[in-house]
RNA sequence: GGGGAGUUGCCCGAGCGGCCAAUGGGAGCAGACUGUAAAUCUGCCGGCGGAAGCCUACGUAGGUUCGAAUCCUUCACUCCCCA
């Protein structure tokens, strides 16, 4: 690839780059830049929100160049105010430490993980003296923060705002100083912190980093940011056959953002799907189908794809219910003497939250074994070995112990 | 430091002595329908109880009252204005 070509290939899934001439320089000294990347630990699971930026950090690794992923175990604990309208929790030391595992051990089936440093940022800011700390502060005016939309807004909306949150920013503006990044990558939000990083570089006689920022993937519900908080998220985890389905529940005017987003789907194909889309010669289930299927392929492999979807169209289009069930043991607690009791069965497999919300479930006909509805809330005979249904998308196979 | 407003269920937000487990909206769950887990319509939506009922809940702690989310006091927290 031509230097030209590289910038256009990693241009691919931006909004912004601050600035791209100046990207364009640093890729044709040769020199294998540094790119920052970093994520707070807030959460345990690592959303195909959060992949976007990870799979662009993971392109300029397939290029050559270094991948720096920071995670913020100390900003963490302060809490990124970034497009929220309030306060973070604040979390606890175990609590950061526990996500931080968690997030780590997924984040490896995107980048590299021998091509890859990693960095925690209390490494350097637990450690800060309170002196030191002031004389960073000083080159920040508060006026500066407070332009910021999500305080604005808070602000006059009387809410509040606590110091430690006006603080984040420049905490995370350090990180790169420290890091000496080249380029710092980041999710449309972090527009102001990260140029806040590029500032701060050169305050400390460095030269600024450049900033490529990348789209958030709106969620499932297709309205929202895409986060676990919101519950309206996939994790690059999860299981081939829950990914797809939730795949398949995305309202259809996010298809095309998300194959472009969230696959590896070329541009030209999806360019065709876009046209076909547009003109109404395809069937935005079977766009749908498609894009589901190769996000499965991107995480599980591709035959996993394939599974999955065919799962899903057992399941969901022909309703034939699912073909190879989870098989699931009786608990022995929910035996009685003359068969099972369902409502404690309900709750025991956790498919309710309370016996109250088990009984609801069964009045309002969500449960069904073999297809056949339970009507009785309590003992059912005969019910070992069967596949049992609640509500449309759970199922489990029943075996004694 | 002074003055004012406020704190209600997952979220927003009514209620201002009994009819309040608490109106309404959103979210969520389920049913019907559908290409879809979309839209729409319907039902559910604190816990325990086969029911009667009981328990827990309207920031905290007390008090007044036969009876409080509603009145009084305390404390905590938030916001606004003035200094």
């Amino acid at each position: 690839m031509t230097i030209e070509e590289q910038l256009r290939f990693l241009k691919r899934n931006t909004t912004h780059i601050v600035d791209e001439q100046e990207l364009l320089d640093k890729l044709k000294s040769g020199k294998k830049l540094r790119i920052k990347l970093g994520v707070d630990p807030t959460a345990s699971h690592v959303t195909l929100g959060w992949a976007v930026v990870f799979r662009k950090l993971r392109d300029f690794q397939r290029l050559g160049h270094q991948a720096c992923l920071i995670i913020g175990n100390f900003t963490a604990q302060i809490g990124d105010p970034s497009g929220k309208s309030k306060t973070r929790p604040q979390l606890t030391t175990e609590q950061v430490k526990e996500y931080a595992d968690s997030v780590l051990d997924q984040i490896f089936k995107i980048l590299d993980k021998d091509k890859t440093e990693v960095y925690f940022n209390g490494e350097w800011l637990d450690n800060m003296k309170l002196a030191d700390f002031i004389r960073l502060a000083s080159k920040v005016t508060v006026a500066r923060i407070l332009e910021r939309d999500d305080f604005k807004n808070r602000l006059k909306e009387e809410k509040p705002i606590s110091l430690h949150e006006i603080i984040y920013p420049m905490c995370q503006a350090y990180d790169s100083v420290e890091l000496k990044a080249d380029v710092e990558l980041g999710g449309n939000d972090q527009l102001f912190n990260n140029l806040l990083g590029r500032t701060l570089m050169t305050q400390f006689s460095m030269e600024g980093q450049s900033v490529m920022l990348c789209p958030l993937l709106v969620g499932t519900d297709g309205k929202e940011k895409m986060s676990q908080s919101l519950g309206n998220y996939i994790g690059i985890t999860e299981e081939p056959n829950e990914m797809f389905g939730k795949a398949m529940s995305i309202p259809d005017d996010i298809i095309i953002n998300w194959m472009e987003l969230t696959t590896d789907i070329s541009p030209e194909e999806i360019e065709k799907y876009k046209t076909a889309l547009e003109k109404n010669e395809i069937n935005p289930r079977d766009a749908k189908l498609y894009l589901a299927k190769s996000l499965v392929s991107v995480y599980h492999g591709s035959e996993a794809g394939e599974k999955a979807e065919q799962y899903f169209i057992d399941t969901f289009s022909a309703r034939k219910g699912p073909t190879d069930v989870e098989e699931v043991t009786l608990p022995g607690s929910c035996l009685t003497e003359n068969g099972v009791d369902i409502v404690s069965l309900l709750l025991e497999l956790k498919f309710a939250d309370s016996r109250g919300s088990a009984k609801r479930l069964i009045q309002s006909g969500a449960v069904s074994i073999e297809g056949n509805k339970i009507t009785d809330l309590y003992t059912q005979e005969n019910i070992k070995d069967k596949v049992l249904k609640v509500g449309k998308h759970r199922f489990c196979k029943l075996v004694a112990h």
